[in-house]
DNA sequence: GATGCTTACGATACCCGTAAAGATA
DNA sequence: TATCTTTACGGGTATCGTAAGCATC
């Protein structure tokens, strides 16, 4: 092509491979398999991408690849952005042949997706209802694993999505933890709760690393307690059973208390006791969203607006100093 | 090789004849030229990626094409990423082969070429003898245009850089303009020079849009002064020519003055005269940069070193609103 | 009529996949 | 030995360029 180009150029196929070499921990068999393709095929993409560039990409020992040179680790931030750009490509064009029409995959937990979002997705559904929504649950880890591998478009977890770097996150609502107990609990009338009272019950609260559980840790370290936890559960239906069971007195998001039937339990506010949490919305930085996501986001908090989101999304102009 | 996906991958060859469609105002012929392959083969590209996104991305007139569709425009800037990015990876590549040859284009006007890079280039080659610079000169507008498409890595200059949102530019010294006359002018030994005084002689100064010539028309605007400019000139070189042969006033930057070359002239410095210039240092973002690079913009600055240089051209990890 | 875009078609060269051989654990 | 990677080789096919056919100006 090229006249002076012998070899030939760069091409997608060959990005992939070196992306899913990373992501399948070096094992081309597996990389191979996850692109549908052979094994010599991948081999002979990364030997022709090194041979154009030049360099070695990946660490080997013998034949056996280990890791990633230091160019290598380079260039793979460059090919993420690159074939995070390709797949916007697509995403922009299938934006403007059914505007309303595609799919929204949504990464959340079960107490986001039990408690708080069945709100959104209603309205959501009457404003685009050839949209194909798909709730993906998984801990807060794995949401943030899935946005940044994207297998989703929007994020909403309390935990985690603040601090990863690809990923740009919002605000949505806050809340705080509550005692729950069973009709008629010695806890349930006393006039000024303390958590000195609360630790003389073995309690029932969410897993590590899910809906503030480090909240809860935090607040009775804080008091110098030793909680004795006896059970622990990734939402608050289970928790519920088992606080009704006699089990212990449950520790879980107020708004996972439902008077109607929940009307065998007894809901106690404790804003002294507990910090306050902030459910948050993220989105993969630098990702395509779809006309009707930002309407999704929306949905959740009337002020982010889309461009109140591009803005956030798109790298900043950043500040030019002037004199 | 996608099962389902009859009909190819998008390729880096039709990103390439995107771009370059649009640089050349769609002209098609002309794109083959400049991307060394064929008419026919262009046109099949076009229509090859029209139809795998399902859109059509340039409007035509039968067959002439015109311009961008909506999605065309917005496919663009995806594909000028991508394209800047792949650029990047060669640039990488080359970064870790041969770490310190190669070339450094420079894009600045006469002004800066002349009286404020020798320092620079000097010392920079010294530190990389084997690294090729190019200095390429012209008008501001062109250079930060040769910076966007790529054809400079670094632009020096007084105007304009700071304004293109593809650009980051960085202050690189302050300077003013002073009045230069024939040794023995009467404005020589005058001892409060005021522009009245200044507007009564002919003048000769830079072109508009070279070397802060607005300072200047901005001064004697706001005095409410119509200075007579009876010449005009890309650089100080000529001003000074024509100054000694008494056609007039010059008003050139100070460091264009060297005492010992120009005795047959005298520079007047007019701090209260003219506001201050400043000159930036100017790279596109997002654009891989060699590591002497970075080395030549330390030189020229000492504060910008690269950990600098680079935070701002990598977009800021946005700032995320925490609670 | 000149310029510019599209379609047709044959040659080249690339990419893929099977198969065999060589390394590594 | 089982797993994994590289090399070799043949078939399918995408890309390229020439050339002819058609719009547009």
């Amino acid at each position: 092509m090229n006249p002076d180009n012998h070899g030939v150029e760069m091409n997608f196929q060959q990005l992939r491979i070196v992306r899913e070499t990373v992501r399948r921990n070096f094992n081309l068999t597996e990389v191979a398999a996850a692109l549908f393709t052979s094994q010599s095929g991948v081999s002979k993409h990364i030997k022709d991408l090194e041979d154009e560039l030049g360099i070695e990409l990946f660490v080997r020992k013998g034949k056996r690849l280990l890791g990633l040179t230091e160019p290598g680790r380079e260039l793979v931030q460059i090919v993420e952005r690159m074939l995070l750009d390709a797949r916007n490509v697509k995403a922009l064009a299938d934006q403007f042949r059914k505007r309303d029409e595609g799919q929204l995959t949504i990464a959340t937990t079960h107490t986001q997706a039990r408690y708080t979002l069945p709100r959104v997705v209603l309205e959501f559904r009457q404003l685009f209802p050839k949209v194909h929504l798909a709730l993906h649950q998984g801990s807060p880890t794995e949401i943030a694993s899935m946005l940044q591998l994207g297998e989703a478009d929007i994020g909403v977890a309390t935990e985690t999505l603040g601090g990863v770097a690809e990923l740009v996150s919002f605000p949505f609502y806050s809340w705080r933890h509550a005692l729950i107990v069973p009709k008629g609990h010695a806890l349930a009338d006393r006039p000024e709760l303390t958590l000195e009272a609360v630790v003389e019950y073995p309690l029932i609260t969410y897993h590590e690393g899910f809906t503030g559980r480090q909240r809860v840790d935090q607040a009775f370290g804080a008091a110098g307690l030793s909680p004795d936890i006896v059970m622990s559960a990734l939402d608050a239906d289970v928790i519920k059973t088992y606080v009704a069971l006699g089990l212990g007195v449950g520790i879980i998001a107020s708004m996972a208390y439902d008077p109607e039937r929940d009307d065998h339990l007894r809901l106690i506010e404790a804003p002294h006791l507990f910090a306050q949490n902030v459910t948050r919305i993220a989105v993969r930085r630098g990702r395509f969203l779809r006309g009707y996501a930002y309407r999704f986001i929306e949905l959740c908090s009337p002020g982010l607006d889309e461009a109140a989101v591009r803005a956030a999304l798109t790298p900043p102009q950043a500040p030019d100093i002037d004199v």
